[in-house]
DNA sequence: CTGTTAGCGCTTTCAG
DNA sequence: CTGAAAGCGCTAACAG
C-alpha cells in the first residue's frame, strides 16, 4: 500500500547498470549504447520510475522553475501577461511559481526572497514601482530578472513593454483633435514611473503641442478598480472634462458605465480612451477605444528573454519595446 | 563579484557551533539556548545567509509548495478561485506552482506529472472533467488532491463547490415564474458532470415541476468565450427562447450584448441568468443576474482543506458544499 | 541544550 | 560507452 518511492538506484540495480548510466538515459545523454538505453528505458517503464526534481535541482543547481510576481491574478491586464509567460515557459520546460504581491512593496520583497530561497532559475516581475529595496535584492542575487509590462528608468534588468509615453501622447492628441478642450488623464500613483514619468509626460506633450495649459484638476490618481469609476466620473465632471485618457481598463469601464448611468451619451458628449487592451474593452457597449498593447506577447517575449538570460546567451538588447496601435472603437468619435 | 553561496556550514563555523544548531535556530526549534540563538542569528544576518529550500526539500521530503492546475488564468472565474487559493497558501507558508491546462486532458495529465515530479506537497485541480487517466494518477500518488469549483461524482479526493444542481434549478424556476415558456440552458460539454449531470438535472427538474416539456433545441453546448455569444444568441432566437440560463459569465455577456446589439430589450424581451458571479456580472448594462457563488471562498476553503490533508489531520468531510444565492440584477425582471 | 552522523535522490567529474 | 565516488545543502535521529 505504502508505495515507496523508487529511485534511480532501484532502476540501476534492476537494469544491471550503474546509476550514472540511468542518469544519462534519463537526461538524454547520447553517450549510451542503444541496447543499454533500451534496457534501462524498459526498466524505468516497468518500475514506473519518475525522477525526483528536487534531488535533481540540488545536484544540478537548476530547478527549471521561474518565479512570477504578479500584483493580482484577478486583473485581466496581468493575467493576460501571465498567460503569455506560462505558455512560453511550458514550451521551454519551465514551471511557474506564481505569487500575488498586491502591489505591496513589503510583500514584493518578501515574496522575491522566498522565490530566491526556492532557487528559481529566474524571475519575472510585474508591478509598476521598483523600490530601491527591491532593486537591491535584484542585484544582490545572480538570478536573472525580467520586468513584464513594467518600466524601470534604471535599466539594470531585462524588461519588455511598449512606449507608454508615446502611446499616451497619441491617445491624448486624438482626443484633442476631436475638439476637446478639457482632456483628463487618470492613472494610478504618479510615484510609479510608468504613470508619473512616461504616461504623464506623454499627456503633457500632447497638451503642449496643442498649446493647452496643464490643469491639475484634470489629472487624477486613482486605484485601478471598477467600482471607483463612479467617484472618478464625478470628479471629471466637476473639473469640466469632456474626454479622458484612462490607464486601466477596469477603471475605464467603471467611468464609462458611470457616465452612461447618468444619461451621458458616449462618445457624443464624453469620450474615453483606455490603455490596456484587455478583453474587457470588447465587452462594453459602446466598446472601449484603447491603446492596443500586445498583452500576451509582452508576457511571452519577457519569458523568452528570461530563458536567454538563464541560458547565459548573448543578449542584444535587455530592454525590448513592442509595437502598439490605437484601436478606435465606440468610446471615441 | 561571484558571490558564492553561503551555506549552513559556513554559518556554523563562523558562529562556532554545529550545523545542527544552526538548523535548529533557522527552524525555530526551541531547544537552543538564547545566547546561542542570538549568536547564530547575528552570524546569519552578517553573512546574509538564506536557507536553500531545495536542499531542505530533499532532506525533509516537504517542499511547502502546492501545484495548482487551472484551465486558463485569463478566465475570471478561475482566476478568482486562484486568488483565494494563493492567499490562503501564503497564509500557511506555501507557494503555488501554477499550470495552465487549457482543459486539455492530455496536458492535464502531463502537468500533473511534472508537478508530482517536483514533489509538491499537494495539488489543487480546477477543470470540469476528471478523466479516468487523471483519476488513476491521483490515486497512484500519495499526494493529496483537492478539486476547486469542480465536481467529481466519484468522491475520492477532496472537493469544494456549491450545489450546482439546485442553483441551476432555482435559476430556471425563477425564469419560468417570470412567465417564460421557452427557457434555454447553455453550458459547455455535457460530458463534464458539472454540466451534463448536475446543472442539466437542475434544469430538467425545474421544467418537470412546471410540467414543461424538455426541448432539445433549447439546450446548447458551447465553449465559454465572449465571442461565440453572437452565434449562440442566433441559435436561441431560432429556437424561440425568451430566456436563458448560462453557465459562464463571459458567454452570458456575449449573449447579452448580441441581444442588445440587435435591439432586443433586456430584460423586457429577453432574460438571462448567469452562473459564476465573476466581476464581469457587475460590469454590463444591464447588470447580469447571477448565481452568486462565493468564488474567492471556494478557492480559499479548497486550499484550507488541502493544508489539513497535507498535515494528515482528521477531516470530517472531504466534500465541502458552500452556500450560494441568486443575485437578481438587471437581466431579469 | 548541542554535536555527530547518516542520508535525501540525483548530477557530475574522473577513470578506464 | 560505462562505473565509482564525491558531493549539492539541509534535516533528523541519536548520543551525550
Amino acid at each position: 500500500m505504502d508505495k515507496q518511492t523508487i529511485t534511480i538506484y532501484d532502476v540501476a540495480r534492476e537494469a544491471g547498470v550503474s546509476m550514472a548510466t540511468v542518469s544519462r538515459v534519463v537526461n538524454g545523454n547520447p553517450n549510451v549504447k542503444p541496447t543499454t538505453r533500451k534496457k534501462v528505458l524498459e526498466v524505468i517503464d516497468r518500475l514506473d520510475y519518475r525522477p525526483n526534481a528536487v534531488a535533481r535541482g540540488l545536484a544540478s543547481k537548476k530547478t527549471t522553475t521561474v518565479g512570477v510576481i504578479i500584483p493580482d491574478v484577478t486583473n485581466l491586464y496581468f493575467s493576460s501577461l501571465a498567460r503569455g509567460i506560462d505558455d512560453i515557459a511550458t514550451m521551454y520546460k519551465y514551471n511557474i511559481i506564481l505569487a500575488n504581491s498586491d502591489k505591496n512593496e513589503e510583500k514584493e520583497v518578501q515574496v522575491l526572497n522566498t522565490l530566491l530561497a526556492k532557487q528559481v532559475d529566474g524571475v519575472i516581475f510585474m508591478g509598476n514601482k521598483i523600490t530601491d529595496e527591491l532593486r537591491a535584492e535584484f542585484s544582490r542575487s545572480r538570478t536573472p530578472v525580467v520586468l513584464a509590462g513594467t518600466v524601470d528608468p534604471d535599466e539594470q534588468v531585462g524588461s519588455v513593454n511598449i512606449d507608454y509615453e508615446k502611446a499616451t501622447e497619441e491617445a491624448t492628441t486624438m482626443l484633442i483633435d476631436n475638439g476637446h478642450k478639457k482632456v483628463a488623464f487618470i492613472s494610478e500613483s504618479h510615484e510609479e514611473p510608468i504613470n508619473g514619468v512616461y504616461r504623464l509626460n506623454g499627456y503633457k506633450h500632447a497638451l503642449e503641442k496643442a498649446a493647452f495649459p496643464y490643469e491639475e484638476e484634470l489629472v487624477l490618481q486613482s486605484e485601478y478598480t471598477y467600482k471607483v469609476g463612479e467617484a472618478v466620473y464625478e470628479q471629471l465632471n466637476k473639473a469640466g472634462a469632456t474626454a479622458a485618457v484612462v490607464a486601466d481598463d477596469e477603471l475605464a469601464l467603471g467611468v464609462l458605465n458611470a457616465a452612461l448611468d447618468r444619461g451621458v451619451n458616449v462618445p457624443e458628449d464624453f469620450e474615453i480612451v483606455t490603455s490596456n487592451n484587455s478583453k474587457l474593452t470588447a465587452m462594453s457597449r459602446p466598446r472601449l477605444t484603447t491603446v492596443e498593447q500586445p498583452l500576451y506577447d509582452i508576457g511571452a517575449v519577457a519569458m523568452r528573454l528570461l530563458t536567454k538570460l538563464m541560458n547565459k546567451e548573448e543578449i542584444e538588447e535587455k530592454t525590448i519595446t513592442l509595437p502598439y496601435t490605437i484601436g478606435k472603437k465606440g468610446t471615441t468619435k
